[in-house]
DNA sequence: ACATTATTTCAGTATATTCTGAATCACTAT
DNA sequence: ATAGTGATTCAGAATATACTGAAATAATGT
């Protein structure tokens, strides 16, 4: 009777380490922050992440098997998803418990801006009076889907990878202030040293939308066309 | 420049994955889980997991380093506890996130029920209306260092390793309903095997303190004497 | 000092995990 | 049919993890 209570336990226990196994892998908490922004294809994963095809499809099938991601056949292409809302807020719950528990994370990213000095970060409330006054223009460089799924108000999307190529629709006489997904994403800085060099005012706000809605600052949802 | 980024990213996600680490294996999580109830020496871990000590010691050595649990050592015994209210918040996240997404966890759950039939749980309303018709003794089995923490009100406190003893004290003209932890607590279904071989009326409550505090029922803490 | 008890560390074996390149599969377009 | 592309699977090497029994630490009581 005891053996049977004690099977029990460790059935249950290996289902939730399901989870846990599943999320043990930097590369799978990098494909799930990615696929919190939005849907992707494999190569567009493995791409962003920086890994190797097979190895990309190897974690995100693990991901599939522990139910946290779904993947959907379209042609020749695989989209995967997250499995559902819950996932994304596990994520960041994740994210959460290690900012409060893990110093490393807060080393790591000093050190990190540190490195870049001269970019210093504009807060929330510093964006929102520069907004007041007016003389500030905001600017999203995440990809465009990423921009239509919500955005801050006003924001002007210019994707990193096109910013080269958009400089002239940008103000040179205002203070440009870009972001992009959260505190970990580092498209908004580079945005932003590509733009001093060329003679912009620039500077990346602090935290990307990320904090910013979780916060409960406004965002702006486009419409479908 | 990009390699640098790279670099950056991969050591934040590594950070984030020892918390994936830690709560990778069954053993982990159930000890995790007992800590959720309150604080133990390693000993008393080991038995209440059915892992050897120096098993246990090293699991919690890898949790320790996780920064998930803090160890203090009076004398001879070291107490481990939860490193903070976060820690039992994450915990309870996975369950609740493995209940949602894993199909296996309902059903290992619902297969073990099934086959100790005849104790037919009861449910949070169904005891609060026996409760008012003042017909039943709510009986909490489990330690009572854990009673005293926080416990239903009205409830009597017999340990489960102490029932027998006491059986005594139990009305045998009322319905007796047990509760313990939470969903897969089985001292409350061993209680009620116990009372029932033993001729008392006796149920078992469908979910523990846990859930009932979870949903907002009161919960009563002993005063410290 | 010495035995006792709780805990940790060590060493070794068994098992899992991760990553890579090659092979395969599944679709699309020619 | 056939070539091309995205994705998955396979096999193997390198590495990490889990568990065990034995040895080492550390505090306690005699």
């Amino acid at each position: 009777m005891a053996s049977r209570n004690r099977r029990f336990k460790t059935a249950i226990y290996e289902q939730f380490a399901r989870l846990g196994k599943a999320i043990s892998n930097p590369s799978r908490l990098e494909l799930l922050d990615l696929l919190g922004q939005g849907p992707r294809t494999v190569e567009a994963l493995a791409q962003e992440a920086g890994l190797g095809l097979a190895n990309t499809s190897q974690h995100l099938k693990a991901l599939r098997e522990a139910r946290l991601v779904e993947a959907e056949k379209n042609g020749q292409y695989v989209t995967y998803r997250l499995a559902d809302e819950q996932v994304g807020r596990f994520f960041r719950s994740i994210q959460t418990l290690a900012e409060a528990r893990l110093a490393e994370v807060g080393e790591i990213t000093r050190r990190f801006l540190e490195a870049r000095q001269g970019l210093q970060p504009v807060g929330r409330e510093q964006l929102l009076a520069k907004v007041r006054d007016g003389a500030v223009t905001v600017l999203d460089v995440r990809p465009s889907e990423e921009f239509r799924t919500g955005h801050l108000p006003g924001a002007l999307s210019v994707p990193l990878k096109e910013l080269e190529r958009r400089l002239s629709e940008l103000p040179r006489d205002r203070e440009i202030i870009a972001y992009c997904r959260g505190r970990y994403c580092v498209l908004a800085l580079e945005a932003v040293e590509l733009l001093q060099a060329q003679g912009f005012t620039a500077f990346r706000l602090e935290d990307g939308v990320q904090d910013w809605q979780a916060r409960g600052y406004p965002v702006m949802v486009e419409e479908r066309s």
